[in-house]
DNA sequence: ACACTAACAGACAGGTCTGTATATTGCAAG
DNA sequence: CTTGCAATATACAGACCTGTCTGTTAGTGT
């Protein structure tokens, strides 16, 4: 029956911990096509009939990959402190300027990974779907909550302006990005 | 010394015409590392030693197709009808609506190569660079002729607008797109 | 008629990809 | 101690990748 109630690795496994890290690593600064089995297994120290005990397919090391960044960002939105809805959207926003200042920024992993996987119907590609809806709703949500005539609209635009600075950080300069983003939530939303 | 001066094919060639024609439908629709080469030759039914004839490697025909792209997006723009700046800007923004309600949009064929061009030195991603250049100095050169107190900053918030509502289409529900459009544009340029 | 060019078809080399199989090692539970 | 498990290394199959090469065919200018 197995009794793994607080065994000795109680953790996720610490190859499946190892693949996973170096798989986001890689897939995200290198492509995730051009980034192969072998490289992975190597840079994560781990033998290949290991990879595939945890993983059936490569696939799903990219599905897992991505859903690991849909739950991580999730919980850093939940983690924010409690405050006025305004408040709380450009708190939200604010995370793009975070996440470009840390440096290394290679553009959103969600539209880097839907460039690279066309059919609508793939596993990834839901699992993206499904993580711009939730962004798309927690705005609405906020902004129906702050009193905005159109919450649908506005969260669309905030969704656009998200993602276009995303890859504007990723594409051009790095350095405008929090000023921009300031900005941006001044005028899409300073219209009673 | 060779007169080809209005001679029997004075077109670039039918084949080579051919094999970016298809190139840049497979590209587009499939991703650029997940097409190879025999698949674009088969298609465009030209011989493989006529397209190593034509372009060097594969990294030349990425090239000649986001060069041939960005080229004729300048040509449209180039071929709006002359109009006052604020006109002018809501016309080069249309263009996104366009695109979308075509059919068939599978994102903006800068930024889905841009994701699988890490290497900010290649080529391939100077080209990207350079139309970016060229997009937010029209916006901006507008923006300032409209009497823009900031038209560098409306510029960058034109372009992430564009780059994100492209994404938007092919991401989300692109019905939405012309409505989106004309509600961005109303309330990044509407305060004098 | 002759030479030149561009295109054709197709085989091949050398590398890399995903995924499977084999055989061995270390460790912990019972 | 023995049984079982998880991990190791490594080799392999089969597909696909880019790029080269050989040989043939069709059309054109001189």
């Amino acid at each position: 029956m197995k009794e793994n109630i607080s065994h000795s690795p109680p953790e996720t496994s610490s190859a499946r911990r190892r693949l996973l890290d170096t798989a986001t690593r890689l897939f995200y600064s290198g492509g995730i096509h051009a980034v192969g089995i072998d490289r992975i297994i190597a840079e994560a120290g781990v033998a290949k009939a290991t990879f595939y005990n945890h993983f059936p397919s490569k696939e799903d090391l990219v599905l897992a990959y991505i859903e690991e960044q849909d739950r991580l960002g999730r919980a850093a939105v939940a983690a924010l402190p409690k405050q006025p809805p305004r408040e709380m959207i450009a708190a939200i926003m604010g995370r793009i300027s975070e996440a470009v200042v840390a440096g290394g920024w290679r553009g959103c992993p969600f539209l880097n990974a839907a460039a690279e996987y066309p059919n609508p119907t793939s596993p990834v590609r839901q699992a993206i779907d499904a993580r711009r809806a939730w962004y798309h709703d927690s705005l609405r949500a906020l902004l129906a909550a702050d009193g905005d005539p159109d919450p649908s609209v506005t969260a669309s635009l905030l969704v656009a302006v998200s993602d276009g600075l995303l890859e504007s950080a990723y594409l051009d300069d790095p350095e405008n990005i929090p000023a921009l983003v300031r900005e941006a939530v001044a005028r899409l939303l300073d219209r009673r």
